[in-house]
RNA sequence: CGGGGUGUGGCGCAGCCUGGCUAGCGCACCUGCCUUGGGCGCAGGGGGUCGCAGGUUCGAAUCCUGUCACCCCGACCA
């Protein structure tokens, strides 16, 4: 492509709505435009790139079995409302004129099919796919393309006669997965994740750290655990049982509201406390006692619950059912309550609690002794620096950006829209499913987030929209319009992807700073000085490395390069 | 949905508090000359209903009311 005549807009100035890097440079070199809030134009340059990953994407797809489909954006209202899935907040858009919604994702459809086409066990396994644009009603776009309300989404699902099958499908895409993203040329982890709303029996997320990413992860640095906040677990000390048990005593604690005061105030260590935290689910009163300052997992606690509805409590509402405030809750003598800990208080004595009185607080209580708790689960919130449970090292937490999840579905959908087939012994069973996504845009800005400098992008050549920048310096030097345009045909004939810098009135130094920007892998920079000598000079974008070439050598050196 | 912020040529911004000459600056763009190894130089030029709608006023980018859009923090996130 010649850069005089192609659509490439750059900008030298970054433009105010863009923070994070992957968005700023994305738009800087072109690759995108916003229409609104959290829709994006692809312009080419940035289309090709996607191409790029969807190909990637779809030969690792197909290398397991895939068939891709290409699957309506329009669906039925009707479909999505015998799922349950019409009404989840914040999910799905929906066309104002018919009783049609946009797909935010394709379980219903896919299970659709499978209810009218799939009737035998011999027509399973299956695994079914399309990389194609999802529409989501997000509350709140953000960070450029990685949470968009239109974006492009592999998804695949696997169909299978039982839960072993459903491991094979599982544990094919966890394999091609990681087959896309090390092609892609990302750095990434695997991580053990929430199922949520989605419903099924396990989940990994496929990460990419960064400082841009919303999701929170936990990592062992030494042994490698990794799992989403939402799940994570640490091998922190469960709080000791002591020998002696000396009876409930009531202590007066004047103005003290937080956990911190109260230790302080008794001067004894946080793990005594068991503070109270007030829920309703299901619009019954819940306690839920962590120990001293141990935050409350949401994500967690909705596990515990087994689904349902749960917020925190109001203040006027808690003084109302209890006559205390929030930091004077305890367990006992709390009436209508159902009472949950968290786990590192099981069988715990000598602790300290709210006593439901203001300005007071229950000393010497024992969990088993004076009260009834209905359950112990973990619910705490791993914080750095606390200890692997495979392997003891320290914990890291940090940022990450979700590029890819699977889930095991198992038959949420296919029981709701009735695809079952016959087993060996003419049994109608469920089709057991599995869900697989990726998201394209998230490729794209992670592959940008991951490998950038102060001018620009670096691509991997995996995903550069063009392998070669060659650059012409002064388009007024004949012998450079001759050289450059004799090794432009000579890359193109080599089918080696090329962006031509022929542009005339171009001072050299725009053009190398628009090539930075750009990013290609390996820029060839045709000037006066090395014609000379009968070279040019070959620039490695990433390295900044440069190095002359004599001109019979430029294409095989270029070749060894790329295919390196 | 709660909190904060911003809307002024294509982009980045100033002007607004304290209303008043012709709405300004940098970049980009057009023409000519010039220059060619890190976002050249000179000269000339085009382009803006100041988000939108009301209101106050002799007069509104500026003050008031409403509304819309976008961004950030939080909530939410299948």
């Amino acid at each position: 492509m010649r850069l005089s005549k192609a659509f490439i807009p750059t900008l030298k100035e970054i433009p105010s709505d863009a923070v994070i890097p992957s968005h700023q440079l994305m738009l800087r070199a072109g690759l995108m435009r916003q229409l609104t809030a959290g829709v994006y134009a692809f312009l080419p340059l940035g289309y090709r790139a996607m191409l790029k990953a969807t190909q990637i994407v779809r030969e690792e797809m197909n290398a397991i079995g895939g068939q891709e489909f290409h699957l309506p954006a329009l669906n039925p209202e009707s479909l999505w409302i015998q799922t349950g899935r019409r009404n989840i907040p914040n999910f799905i858009l929906s066309v104002k004129e018919r009783d049609l919604v946009l797909a935010p994702t394709h379980e219903e459809v896919i299970a659709w099919i499978a209810a009218m086409h799939i009737q035998s066990y011999k027509d399973l396994p299956q695994i079914w796919y399309q990389i194609q644009t999802k529409f989501r009603n997000e509350p709140r776009p953000r960070s450029g393309v990685l949470r968009g309300r239109q974006f492009v989404m592999k998804d695949s699902y696997t169909l299978d006669t039982s839960y072993d099958g459903l491991d094979i499908g599982y544990d094919s895409h966890a394999q091609a997965y990681r087959n896309i993203f090390t092609r892609c040329g990302l750095k990434f982890f695997v991580v053990g994740a929430s199922s949520g709303a989605m419903g099924g029996t396990g989940s990994q997320e496929f990460m990419v750290e960064s400082e841009s990413g919303e999701d929170t992860v936990v990592l062992c640095p030494k042994c490698g655990y990794a799992a989403n906040l939402e799940v994570a677990a640490s091998g922190i000390a469960k709080v000791s049982r002591a020998g002696d048990n000396k009876p409930l005593e009531e202590i007066h604690t004047p103005n003290v509201k937080t956990i911190d005061e109260l230790a302080a105030f008794l001067k004894v260590d946080h793990t005594r406390l068991a503070k109270s935290l007030v829920y309703r689910h299901n619009g019954k009163p819940l306690l839920i006692l962590m120990t001293g300052n141990d935050q409350l997992n949401e994500s967690k606690l909705g596990a515990a619950l087994g689904g349902g509805e749960f917020r925190a409590m109001e203040a006027e509402e808690l003084k109302s059912l209890t006559g205390a405030d929030g930091g004077s809750i305890g367990p006992v003598g709390l009436k209508g309550f159902r009472i949950i800990a968290d786990e590192r208080l099981e069988g715990a004595n000598n602790l300290i609690s709210g006593a439901n009185r203001n300005d007071y607080h229950l000393g010497n209580l024992d969990l088993i002794r004076d009260t009834t708790i209905d359950g112990y689960f973990d619910l705490r919130t791993v914080e750095t620096g606390e200890t692997c449970t495979t392997c003891a090292s320290p914990l890291k937490i940090a940022n990450a950006i979700e590029l890819g999840h699977i889930f095991k579905l198992g038959t949420k959908y296919s029981e709701a829209l009735n695809a079952s087939y016959l087993d060996e012994n003419g049994q109608s069973k469920p089709v057991v499913m599995g869900s697989y996504g990726i998201g394209i845009e998230r490729i794209i800005a992670c592959a940008i987030e991951q490998s950038r400098d102060a001018n620009g992008i670096i691509w991997d050549k995996a995903l550069a929209p063009y392998q070669i920048h060659l650059i012409a310096i002064n388009m007024s030097n004949k012998d450079i319009v001759l050289a450059s345009n004799e090794i432009y045909r000579l890359l193109n004939e080599a089918a080696l992807e090329t962006l031509f810098d022929e542009r005339a009135n171009v001072s050299p130094g725009f053009k190398f700073k628009d090539a930075d920007l750009l990013g290609m892998p390996i820029q060839v920079i045709v000037g006066e000085k090395g014609l000379k000598n009968n070279q040019v000079e070959i620039k490695v974008r990433r390295t900044g490395e440069r190095s002359m070439i004599a001109r019979e050598e430029l294409l095989s050196t270029l070749k060894a390069m790329l295919s390196a």
